[in-house]
DNA sequence: ATGGTCGTTTAACGA
């Protein structure tokens, strides 16, 4: 099973990037992030053109998280629990049936929080906290799961091609790495350093100064895996090569490959 | 130190 997280940066700006993308790569599952969308307003044709089961959480002009599966998926929920009054579209959660087990797929798009310090910096810090209390929950019931996503965060010094540039940032701050490290701690697995430890892999490039060109970029779309996904990991590549194609996201997709 | 680029929505705001 291939499951591939995506940034998009609007849906409606990226329907040909991520149409020809579904056809030619087809992805098991996509957990896309920033469709920018209402529900309502979202293509649905994009998805039932290529044989994909559609749910989406969105909202309008911001935000937006969508799962897309050639299988049906179980118990599709919306929203990150915690905080009723947040009213942000970042989470979805849905169940799959593979041949080698169900898997929770937990798709999220976790805050930017800049400017920081400030309020934006408190929520992104607050969501961080939530979240770990979701990955608590789930691997106290023992069901296997995995979160992928825009993380917004850089975990390490190795994960950016200037590091320097982001220590004071919300996306590279002590306090986020260590919100990071809490999620590692609860014994879950950032599924592309398992893989691969040296520097120089990106997920992201920034659309101004000639990033992508000098490339200047930082990992942030990330999978963790609970221990019993782990096991069944096989692969995780960075699809950068998606990042050099007319009118790109400004994120490139991250596959995980699970075996059966 | 500033501005540089996109997407959504149409004057800024978010990233």
């Amino acid at each position: 099973m291939k499951i591939a997280t995506f940034n998009v940066n609007g849906i409606k700006a990226r329907y040909g990037a991520v149409s020809d993308w579904l056809r030619e790569d087809a992805p098991d599952i996509a957990v896309l992030q920033e469709i920018k969308s209402t529900d309502e307003a979202f293509p649905r044709e994009i998805a039932e053109e290529a044989c994909y089961e559609l749910h989406t959480h969105g909202q309008k002009g911001f935000n937006g998280v969508a799962l897309l599966s050639k299988t049906p998926l179980e118990d599709v929920t919306r929203g990150l629990p915690g905080d009723d009054a947040d009213e942000q579209a970042r989470y979805i959660e849905g169940t799959a049936i593979g041949a080698g087990g169900a898997v929770r797929i937990c798709g999220l798009y976790l805050p930017n929080g800049n400017p920081a310090p400030g309020p934006k910096y408190d929520y992104k810090l607050a969501w961080m906290a939530r979240l770990e209390a979701r990955a608590r929950e789930l691997l106290a019931a023992e069901e296997p799961f995995l979160m992928t996503g825009d993380f917004n965060v850089i975990p390490e010094d190795r994960d950016a091609a200037r590091p320097e540039a982001w220590a004071k940032d919300a996306l590279g701050l002590p306090e986020t790495r260590r919100a990071w490290r809490r999620l590692l701690n609860l014994g879950l697995t950032d599924a592309f350093r398992a893989r691969v430890q040296g520097p120089g892999h990106y997920s992201f490039w920034d659309y101004q100064a000639g990033a992508w060109s000098r490339n200047d970029g930082i990992r942030i779309d990330h999978f963790l895996l609970s221990p019993a996904v782990a096991d069944r990991m096989t692969d995780c590549t960075i699809q950068t090569e998606l990042r050099g194609r007319e009118k790109p996201s400004d994120h490139v997709p991250v596959w995980l490959t699970l075996d059966a």
